[in-house]
RNA sequence: GGUGCCAUAGCUCAGUUGGUAGAGCAACGGACUGAAAAUCCGUGUGUCCCUAGUUCGAUUCUUGGUGGCACCA
């Protein structure tokens, strides 16, 4: 067995949407002297910057931040992108900080970095667009069909009513020759660092509350402009995002403007229960009310080598 | 004031020829390895408006209320 050398402690502040996680960050940030790596998987495009909640110009000046509005719309990027760059870019950043800040509530992005993603090929784009056309025009069972003579031992386990799940096991059994679950090894990466989660979490009424009031804020802001700004790319993946989806079919004359609005605040309000069905199983997690910024301070001179 | 209709889940409503009830939406729980703010799965939470009667048994039938809506004055 091979002993890894840790150098540097990444902290990785977490939690659902609206409890709290931006000012907290810069707080933190500013004491250690670090910068911020942002974990959000929507937060990285260019023009969605009212509705993902992204840090302001403001904000971004207090602290330099990395993986804000980095991509276009069409770019593609996937949580094992996210890993690969994010670690090629802690492993220069600890070269002179002992800790390095990192917030969002990104989860599948949160456990690319600290468990790791199993080595699978990229999609390729052709094989994923002939997949889709199959699916829409015959339905998920001839999909089904291959997965279960390709890889028979995923097939029993997958959901089989999730289409993207099926569809990308398939993908990479055509694609590599061999089955997918061959390449899944369900075992979690060492890092050569330091790492400490701390999960910040609101009673669910205060944070509906804030998710309430932030929605309404952002429209306040300019947040339907921004909307219309983006909606000829509406089909576009970065664009399947709560707070321009449903002004989407505001635009298109389904809905009426109010019930969109409450449509985005239900949805932020499902989405960070979700959040915290992911983050629940995760006992790395120390957790705190975001006021209790002592409580934290205190946590982190403990945890950090 | 009179007549008629309605009152069942958080909301909109089905239904029970008398044996304590179910859909949609909402709400809640869960899964999750290159699309993840995505995608998918599961769960009914109820003084059936109140009161008195008939009945072995009433949410259902009858009486009287209360509230809402419509029409007539």
């Amino acid at each position: 067995m091979t002993k890894v050398v840790t150098k540097g402690n990444l902290i990785i502040l977490l939690g659902s949407t609206g409890v709290g996680k931006t000012e907290l960050s810069l707080k933190i940030a500013e004491k250690l002297g670090s910068p911020i790596l942002s974990c959000d998987s929507r937060q990285l495009y260019k023009n969605l910057i009212i509705g993902t909640a992204a840090p302001t110009k403001e904000q971004l000046e207090r602290v330099p931040h990395y993986f804000i509005g980095t991509l276009e719309l069409t770019d593609y990027y996937s949580a094992s992108k996210y890993e690969e760059d994010t670690l090629q870019l802690l492993a220069s950043l600890f070269n002179d900080h002992q800790g390095i800040v990192m917030t969002g509530g990104s989860m599948m992005y949160i456990d690319a970095i600290t468990k790791g993603i199993d080595e699978i090929p990229t999609v390729d784009e052709q094989l994923r667009q002939d997949l889709l056309e199959l699916y829409r025009e015959q339905g998920l069972d001839p999909i089904r069909e291959q997965l279960k003579l390709l890889d028979p031992e995923f097939y029993d386990i997958v959901d089989l009513k999730n289409h993207k799940r099926v569809i990308h096991a398939l993908e990479i059994c055509l694609m590599t020759g061999k089955p997918y679950s061959s390449l899944r090894t369900n075992s979690k990466k060492v890092r050569p660092f330091n790492i400490i989660k701390i999960g910040l979490k609101r009673d669910r009424e205060e944070l509906y509350e804030r998710i309430n009031l932030r929605v309404d804020q952002m429209m306040q802001d300019g947040l339907l402009e921004e909307a219309r700004n983006v909606y000829p790319y509406r089909d576009l993946n970065s664009l399947n995002t709560v707070g321009y989806k449903e002004l989407f079919n505001y635009f298109d004359g389904t809905w009426k403007l109010d019930f969109a609005i409450e449509k985005i605040k239900q949805n932020s309000r499902i989405y960070s229960r979700k959040q915290m069905t992911w983050f629940k199983r995760d006992e790395e997690i120390q957790w705190f009310h975001p006021d209790q910024e002592k409580e934290i301070s205190d946590y982190l001179s403990l945890t950090i080598k």
